[in-house]
DNA sequence: GTCAATATTCGAATATTATTCAGTTAAATA
DNA sequence: TATTTAACTGAATAATATTCGAATATTGAC
């Protein structure tokens, strides 16, 4: 039987999904008709990137979590766009910043368990133009996205 | 004349939205009434959260974007769980961790402007408890919760 | 391995929901 | 104040999700 499900879930995890105007229009007590205009004026401006899923990501087996703070190598330092079009690439990365600070890339990664992410990091971080890597392990996720737990 | 925008984007930063099956069907190539069985079965599972919209920040009045990282008085130290509760009614906080390494809570915080941040800083996160802070701000953010930008 | 119970797939019919349209009101501009 | 543009809205329509029932596949017990 084929298992739909990853397929579903990468779908899911950054778009393919709709809001849901009548239900808006209910809580806002406004007219359906008029919740439709201002979302598709959102969408018009470019306001609105996408609708997507949220997920208990312990359940679809991505239940380790961590951020990676990254020092870049001098000729990386200047133009840390180009490795991190790159990264993006990477499912496993939720989120990728490029910051100010002791550290110049800030990622989200998300993996089923440290073996997973002791894999990702050789085959993925560990390349030239990365000097130093700093791991903070989530233990606990009270609100991810914009929703609580 | 009333602007419902805001409201607007309060409801769809977390939800109230719902997956396209139709969309989802014809890109897997599979029927419909599988997608939604298959969907329903995750919502059942309670693998998805919520379903909700991701927005560009810049046009949301919510253009300065940063990671604060937390340490916490060894008297909160031993329950982080009560003060991250407090700390996730505030929608300028995207995102909540419980870690280990270096620092005990990580935030990822979108304001309009540095002014505002300022003033979330002063009023959110300056409180017992809290005994050293350091902010790494986002410059440039390439992908964010699974949508490269 | 065989059989029964359970889970998954799927097409056709139905129910629900979004969208269009055209008219109205409000705001901005000159 | 007149004129243009933007925002709002109800009724009709179009699009989409959902239900149902039947077929097929998988799992677990013996």
């Amino acid at each position: 039987m084929k298992d739909i499900t990853p397929r579903l879930i990468s779908l899911l995890k950054r778009g393919y999904c709709t809001p849901q105007i009548g239900r808006i229009a209910k809580q806002l007590a406004e007219p359906a008709t008029t919740i439709h205009y201002n979302v598709k004026k959102l969408e018009k401006e470019g306001a609105v990137k996408s609708y997507k899923a949220v997920f208990n990501y312990k359940k679809i087996d991505e239940g380790f979590c961590c951020y990676v703070l990254i020092n870049l190598s001098p000729d990386e330092y200047g133009n840390p766009e180009r490795i991190s079009a790159d990264l993006a690439k990477h499912p496993e990365i939720e989120s990728i910043d490029i910051c100010t600070g002791d550290w110049e890339l800030v990622l989200k990664v998300r993996t089923k368990d440290q073996d997973a992410y002791y894999n990702f990091i050789k085959n993925v971080i560990s390349r030239k133009g990365v000097t130093k890597i700093k791991t903070l392990t989530s233990l606990k996720q009270i609100k991810t996205e914009s929703v609580t737990i």
